[in-house]
DNA sequence: GCCAACGTTGGC
DNA sequence: GCCAACGTTGGC
């Protein structure tokens, strides 16, 4: 079983959002081939996922979600009225993948960045070291760090 | 294939 | 709203 981050905007669909849903949700949206290299090759359903809120007044790791199946095509991507749709993706040939979650938890009080910036167990995370990635691996020594020390 | 210009992400 | 870091685009 591996472990992975996940980012969004709580604006756009939070931790509470996912919540909501009792069954499982797709988790689409993601336009980053870095992203989408993870998605398609290396995303396993049970895999577990750290929920984290960006672009938001209180920024980090929110909660729990359980991965419910493996990368899959974007459906989106080829519906012309959908906001995901790719002129460039083809059924034989997608661009875009997505998979399921669902939710498992939320924090009673959320993981600042702060605090996993101050983490030195944590400071190879590309959530550190390179910020800008919206689907990235979490090794089982940090899943295990943050669980036992920052929740 | 290089690289400058531009766009996006995302913390602060 | 600012700006740094990074990705993408497009001219050559």
């Amino acid at each position: 079983m591996a472990y992975w981050l996940l980012k969004t905007e709580p604006d756009t669909f939070s931790i509470d959002d996912l919540a909501k849903n009792s069954t499982t949700e797709i988790w689409d949206g993601i336009r980053n081939y870095q992203a989408r290299n993870i998605i398609r090759d290396q995303i396993s359903k049970g895999d577990i996922a750290l929920i984290y809120h960006s672009s938001c007044k209180d920024v980090g790791i929110v909660g729990l979600a359980k991965i419910t199946s493996a990368g899959y095509p974007c459906p989106h991507q080829f519906d012309p009225e959908s906001d995901y749709f790719d002129p460039k993706s083809t059924v034989d040939a997608p661009r875009w993948f997505v998979m399921d979650v669902a939710f498992l938890s939320k924090f009673d009080t959320l993981i600042p960045l702060k605090a996993l910036k101050s983490a030195k167990p944590l400071n190879e995370m590309a959530l550190i070291r390179q910020g800008r990635l919206s689907v990235q691996p979490v090794t089982e020594i940090e899943y295990d760090f943050i669980m036992s020390n920052l929740t």
